[in-house]
DNA sequence: ACTCTAATCGAACGATCGTTCGTACGTCAA
DNA sequence: TTGACGTACGAACGATCGTTCGATTAGAGT
């Protein structure tokens, strides 16, 4: 990214840009940065230095917004996880509620990681992929996002039971893990292959998919 | 990790445990544990330094062996493709063409996965999720690894078709698409939730799994 | 006994890491 | 005007990174 030259001449005026950016605006331009940096080469590779020089700031600048480098993953978690949000969750709760709303899910899902395809897909794959076998806050952090991820595809399922668009008798965590290994496996698949087909056939499996009962045969074994 | 000194010869006990593990058992030892390191935190977090101090030798002794990290990493890869094709794709032939193969295929898969639960799980998964925005040749064996593991189910499938297992109009580019997404996503749940219960679920998928149809209905928009 | 080679070592290099410290500039309240 | 505060800086720290170099072994071949 280009970024304004320092302006090493210490009595050169400050009309750029920068330097009246105070408080909250670096901080969100340090976290814009730092979510394309993390999701593409994971939360580890997002070194300060490496943010530092993307942003066009010092070292120790940056780091003041954060204390420790776990602050600053946690940070960009919690912005990735506004994104995610604002363009998966909350225009999928604009669908009504029930099958609509399930296809809406997915759909958006799916524009969402296509739209940041080229800085790693989902965000929350990645994460989870890189911190699952690790412990502390920032794993902590990783699964709840996941959970909440879930949480929510189990309430849009529960309503289309409820608005008769699924059985009565559906088995709603079964159909919500089906569903959460289907669009996490299709952000992989995508991710490797960038094929677009991908999610075609994403699509076609669950507009197949048959609801999965509740205590059927797949109880035993 | 026991050292087992061969001491093949007569002479009197080495001072050092090593200095005769000579060559080829040495350099498999060192890529033993390169495979756990880069299966739990990653290929680029396979370091040189911490990987000598594990195996019990010098960074420059060990170092000699590759001649570079990345010729290292792609070693790792190669030796963890070796341990996977003799856990899963060997086991997988031994049952009979069919259906019977396609299950033994996700069985032993999960088996798989379990037994190398806290090493991160399937290695393979966890690579491609690391690399798949890079670029170079660790990013390229990454790929070619997950075409082989495609490929091989391409294989099942299309023998569990001509057995009579599944119905001759069978879309097998589709139906194997839907398996790998089931597998990967089912590892990356399993690997996050520590939970075993997946697996159930990962088996009652497959078992209610509907054969997709070659030009069915699918293949518009 | 001699040489040759493979294997391994210690030491050091430049780079980068996360982090700390002291300082300087700007804005705003007193 | 003064002082406090938020923001950002340069410099430096110890640690670790990948890599190079030269020296030191042990065993094989002659």
């Amino acid at each position: 990214m280009k970024r304004t030259p320092p302006a090493k001449t210490s009595k050169a005026p400050p009309p750029t840009d920068r330097r009246r950016a105070h408080g909250a605006s670096t901080r969100r331009e340090i976290l814009d940065a730092a979510r394309r940096i993390a999701a593409a080469d994971g939360l580890e590779a997002l070194s300060i230095g490496r943010l530092a020089t993307e942003v066009g700031m010092s070292k120790a600048g940056l780091f003041a917004h954060f204390g420790s480098k776990e602050s600053l993953q946690i940070a960009t978690i919690d912005s990735a996880w506004d994104v995610y949000r604002s363009e998966v969750l909350e225009p999928t709760t604009a669908s009504p509620p029930g099958a609509p709303q399930l296809r809406a899910y997915m759909e958006h899902y799916f524009e969402y990681v296509q739209r940041h395809a080229m800085d790693g897909g989902c965000f929350f794959t990645a994460a989870s992929s890189e911190f699952d076998d690790r412990t502390g806050p920032v794993r902590d952090r990783v699964f709840k996002s996941t959970a909440e991820r879930s949480a929510f595809l189990d309430n849009v399922l529960h309503d289309a039971v409820a608005a008769g668009h699924l059985p009565k008798n559906t088995d709603v965590a079964q159909m919500s893990f089906e569903i959460m290994a289907l669009v996490t496996g299709t952000n992989l698949l995508f991710q490797l292959y960038k094929d677009p087909q991908i999610f075609q056939r994403a699509r076609r499996t669950l507009r197949a998919m048959p609801p999965p009962k509740r205590s059927s045969k797949g109880a035993a074994d």
